[in-house]
DNA sequence: TAAATAATTTAGACTAATCTAAATTATTTA
DNA sequence: TAAATAATTTAGATTAGTCTAAATTATTTA
């Protein structure tokens, strides 16, 4: 059994790798667990004595298959009750996180299979990110979303996800009425600062910076000729 | 802010002062807690300290206005997910102490707000305890409610909760189909042993223990003369 | 490639919560 | 009411997680 500052650890590890580092740095971790460095040496120490994660001093840090299995309940747990906080107590998607953060770490296998089946086995949780299952498997995930930034102009596609998850950024979404589910057709790009003109479900007019733009992931669009 | 084991601290003076103990010992809160006497001396100096409760050594302990209207919080969290496991998830009213043991210390507002009207403001637990309101207040209590040994024969009451939280009673009662809301009628009492003949919603005949009988709460009855 | 800088680890300390064993206070009982 | 017993508190230690400051290792840059 683990405690939850290692779940915590394990998760953000896991969460760092998936941006594509392919080792990770005592510093990484630290900032992303807003926390010091020498306290981030400690728990890896105390992981690895576990076998849930390899650690080379001075070098990185990476799962082992145990760690990134738990890794992987902690995000299934944290996004199942997003998903149920957002679609059955009717939070908004940027009041989430915090609150899912706390219940991610409550002990009960029966609670989250529970969960899961009140919620309908839900794929994606509320910000377009897939939710693992039972097994820890990811079995549809975001790869053939691409920003919308880079989508082809004129064509309908369809929000999967954002890949910034800060409160102030989906606040403006929410404002703007975008989020996972909607249908958006880029009308025409300001060639200057690569701001963009949207038809949003066919209906709303929108325009949006090239920052907002790199950070809504869009599917069904193939991408732009460079 | 508290931490956890403050909470459970607050949380279970209160419980003990509910039974009825004007003052509350140092062994009652170590009983209760699983832990050892010298942990509790070393806790209630940190809650006096903090102006949550009245504390005397070598004399005993009560909460302060400030203490109590936090156990009731937490009591208030405690019953209304011990509600929502068993209305919305399907748990089975043995199943939920734990869970909601962990539940009862999530830290957001709005989360017990919102499940509050999400199960359209329950006034009871599972089992029959009152849930207190956002203030701390307890506005229906078990006040009128006699234990079933009590109660007058061949005439119908009402469950209204249980003496006994046990997983082992309550699985016992659940086997039996007792619950919350059940109507039973006493038929008969062997003067031997005191146990009752029942009928149960009118229909199930039954024979229950008179010390199962002691730890069923029903209202709507009056108590038998002596 | 050697010096400067940055990253990481170690050493030692702190807090919260717990424990055991010893000391103290209260209560019971003979 | 004095001795025995029970309850409680104190003293001192332990564990998890954290920190700062110093030492060590890696990386960058001149």
């Amino acid at each position: 059994m683990n405690t939850l500052t290692e779940e915590n650890y394990l998760k953000e590890i896991y969460k760092i790798a998936e941006e594509g580092d392919d080792y990770i740095t005592t510093n990484d971790i630290a900032r992303k667990i807003n926390t010091k460095a020498a306290s981030v040496t400690d728990m890896l120490r105390k992981l690895s004595a576990k076998k849930l994660i390899r650690y080379k001093k001075y070098y990185g840090v990476a799962l082992t298959d145990r760690g990134k299995k738990i890794a992987l309940s902690i995000i299934r747990r944290h996004r199942l009750w997003e998903m149920f906080l957002v679609k059955t107590l009717k939070f908004k998607w940027d009041e989430v996180h915090d609150v899912a953060e706390q219940l991610e770490h409550i002990r009960s296998e029966k609670l989250i299979q529970h969960m899961d089946e009140f919620l309908s086995f839900p794929k994606f949780d509320p910000h377009g990110d897939p939710i693992p299952d039972v097994n820890g498997k990811i079995n549809f995930s975001k790869e053939k979303s691409i920003p919308l930034s880079e989508a082809k102009h004129d064509k309908n596609c369809e929000v999967t996800g954002v890949a910034d998850h800060s409160v102030a950024f989906l606040q403006l979404l929410d404002k703007s009425g975008i989020a996972p589910g909607c249908k958006i057709k880029i009308k025409t790009m300001e060639s200057y600062d690569k701001s963009l003109s949207l038809l949003l479900n066919g209906k709303k007019q929108l325009h949006i910076s090239n920052q907002i733009a790199k950070n809504i992931l869009v599917s069904n669009a193939e991408r732009r000729n460079k």
